[in-house]
DNA sequence: AAGATTGTTGCTTA
DNA sequence: TTAAGCAACAATCT
């Protein structure tokens, strides 16, 4: 699932090949998916793609935004050549893999001017794309917590957060109210490797565990975007240009249930916290 | 074949 | 008033 380094990774690639394009025609193939006119975006130039939290930003020109949240399944897959095959829109397009875009999941397609495409792509259905203003932007932005990464993002501050609330600390890292971008996959592999149970009340952590589990946040996350995110065996992240992440290779206990622990050989459990799937040595995290 | 899964919102309950 | 828990959303897999 795409969180933060997965975000940063397509974001970047997306930015480097869509900066001073032009969004010259939109195809809507999953009308609930689009919120707001499609008609807006045509005719008019991206001048950068950014990232807030999970959230995707084209900055377009004319004070103009186009937001992107990919959810569960949600992938954004640049074709750059698709103007050289001289398509009719829409046609399937080769693609690395062999696979053909669009596909049975793209729900959305941005054809660019003066060539390529991006194909919106979302088996589950649960990502959206929203076309507005400032106030849009605004709107969907002004709850996100601090960036992770940012400077902003310190042992002070967690230590703030986690003194409000006794809920388990793996629920709070996961509050995009609290810091904006941490998900499923990259709070178990922190609290893994801060040697910290998923399960701890956040109120109960103590100075050095807080400074700890700090670090093991930035590195974790770093390390995601390093090796551009994390494509898991059910996982539908691909980066903009078809290829997978690598991170999943340095999985210490995301989707290892059952598997040994890498530092003591104990086995991984799973329980559920939230709702969601919880991986964590309890021989190690304590 | 019902239940689990999964990020986020919004509702309900405490 | 606020925090915590949970259904809902869509689709797939078990």
């Amino acid at each position: 699932m795409p969180e933060l380094p997965e975000v940063q990774t397509t974001v970047s690639f997306l930015n480097k090949k869509l900066k001073n394009k032009k969004i010259e025609k939109v195809v809507v193939l999953s009308a609930k998916q689009f919120l707001g006119n499609p008609q807006k975006l045509v005719g008019k130039t991206i001048r950068r793609v950014e990232r807030r939290g999970k959230l995707i930003v084209f900055v377009l020109e004319k004070k103009l935004f186009l937001l992107i949240h990919l959810k569960l399944t949600g992938q954004l897959v640049f074709a750059a050549s698709l103007r050289d095959k001289k398509a009719t829109f829409p046609e399937p397009l080769p693609f690395a893999g062999g696979k053909v875009l669009p596909g049975k999941s793209t729900r959305i397609i941005l054809y660019l001017f003066p060539q390529g495409a991006v194909f919106f792509n979302d088996l589950r259905k649960f990502g959206w794309m929203k076309v507005g203003g400032e106030s849009l932007l605004k709107k969907e932005t002004a709850a996100l917590g601090v960036e992770p990464l940012s400077a902003e993002f310190n042992p002070q501050y967690l230590e703030k957060i986690f003194a409000k609330t006794k809920r388990a600390v793996k629920i709070v890292l996961m509050d995009q109210h609290l810091i904006a971008g941490v998900g499923n996959i990259y709070a178990n592999e922190a609290l893994c490797r801060a040697g910290i149970s998923p399960q701890r009340p956040a109120n109960k952590l103590t100075a050095e565990e807080i400074r700890k589990l700090c670090r093991a946040i930035k590195e974790v996350l770093k390390e995601g975007i390093k090796f551009r995110g994390t494509s898991a065996a059910d996982d539908a992240y691909v980066q903009p240009n078809g290829r997978q992440g690598r991170f999943q290779k340095y999985l210490q206990v995301y989707q290892r249930e059952g598997e040994k622990c890498f530092r003591c050989g104990g086995k991984i459990k799973r329980i559920n916290l939230g709702g969601r799937g919880t991986f964590f040595c309890p021989r190690c995290q304590r």
